[in-house]
DNA sequence: AACTTAGAGTCATCTGATGACCTGTTGACC
DNA sequence: GGTCAACAGGTCATCAGATGACTCTAAGTT
């Protein structure tokens, strides 16, 4: 026996639906506002509470803002920003932190043969910039890091590749909630760390200027590498 | 001047973002059953509907499951399932296909790689049976097309990272929904195409049973550059 | 002109009430 | 003993009224 499940539609869920199709078809655009909830519940014939839960899903998406004292709005997402939403809010075991990782390199080395072949001047200024930084601030944990940021956040935008700007931002978000404190303990504190890594991202960097896309993924899969080497060095020792 | 930016956290934030942490923190375990709203509103100290919509936004993000009668649950997240749950609501324009594709590109060429060092007998197993099944049903366009993603599947299950597998999944979905019976049109109505196509696919595949990652990803890359050319052109033929 | 205040509109929250639904128990019936 | 209807208790779903908090605007004041 096999039976097709029936599952009788909740309100809000049509409510939800019927606001999300308004939105994919375009009648309902980037920074419009929506009717109050008074008005909505009256439209829709329901009541204040149904409408209030599908707004909130919606917006647990991130698709609409509510604001009090102001009204809800259709929020703007270019593509850009809301084409990867990733869930963080996961427990993330070793395994997870590890594949975590394994994508990053992907998507990393990925990235910076795109923008070996692809780099504007513009670009490359950018990554010089969070280069100096780097070096200027070598002991300074916090700009140090923002530094390190910056400098594959250039490489990201370099691809000129929006989806992949995206999806590495959230990976490196994600993997930043995983390890927090950690990698700031481990990474920034000692000198000599802290000068093969800018000798590292400058190795990139070069290869990059010089548009040579082959050798800039063999200079960040090697700097990612070792990046997760001293991670799990780190992580090994503290836990012994 | 640089202040940063205050705002009121609301009631309902508060209480998911409680009950969020209860669920990292293993004290909610999947499968848990939560108390009451009636309850949670108590044991807060806030009112039915506070919690409603916390849990509403919970929901939402597929972390609990209401039901009615029985209460409310946590879901099981298997961090394969949900660890990139990508917003598919979102009007697709041609540049956004084309990040898309570009993205697939970046995630095939690593997978492909990582799958050529890490490939077991079993993975292999399942490649060359897709690969066969692609063979024997030339022609068939909905069991090409299905030998075709379990060709690509195989690999991204070889590399182990679960992680992965979902992503490229995901990417691979969204591509799907784009252009839906394009492909189909073009990709497996000529015989010729069809050949080529397995060619490309054998050639990967014996690149990843001889274990060449740089072989492998060379033919991958190629491979896409096709498939992206077929398609391209056949938009453009369309159009005109 | 600049500031203050009042009001309207709106979301945020609480609360009581009612309906819908699930589960387990009880008891009648075969 | 097995089956099923009826019932009760617990829970979510939904509604509607009331109140508070917030934003914006415009009229009023200095």
């Amino acid at each position: 026996m096999n039976y097709k499940q029936i599952k009788p539609k909740k309100i809000y869920e049509e409510v939800a639906d019927a606001l999300l199709e308004m939105i994919r078809s375009g009648e309902l655009n980037p920074g419009d506002k929506l009717d109050s909830v008074q008005q909505l519940a009256e439209s829709f014939s329901v009541g204040r509470s149904a409408i209030r839960e599908a707004l909130t899903s919606l917006r647990a998406l991130g698709l609409i803002e509510m604001r009090q004292g102001e009204g809800t709005y259709v929020n703007e997402f270019s593509s850009e920003d809301l084409a990867f939403p990733l869930q963080s809010a996961i427990l993330m075991n070793q395994q997870d932190v590890d594949h975590l990782l394994g994508v990053r390199k992907i998507l990393e080395v990925g990235a910076v043969t795109n923008a070996a072949l692809n780099r504007s001047d513009e670009d490359l200024a950018k990554m010089e910039k969070a280069l100096r930084s780097m070096k200027e601030h070598a002991g300074d944990i916090l700009l140090g890091e923002k530094a390190d940021l910056d400098f594959h956040f250039a490489i990201a935008e370099a691809t000129g590749n929006t989806l992949l700007v995206t999806l590495m931002n959230h990976v490196a978000s994600l993997i930043g909630e995983s390890m927090r404190e950690t990698r700031r303990i481990c990474l920034y504190t000692e000198t000599a760390t802290v000068d093969r890594l800018y000798e590292e991202h400058e190795a990139i960097f070069l290869a990059i200027k010089k548009q040579q896309p082959d050798l800039a993924a063999i200079h960040m899969q090697g700097h990612l590498v070792n990046v997760e080497n001293v991670l799990s060095n780190y992580l090994k020792s503290i836990k012994i």
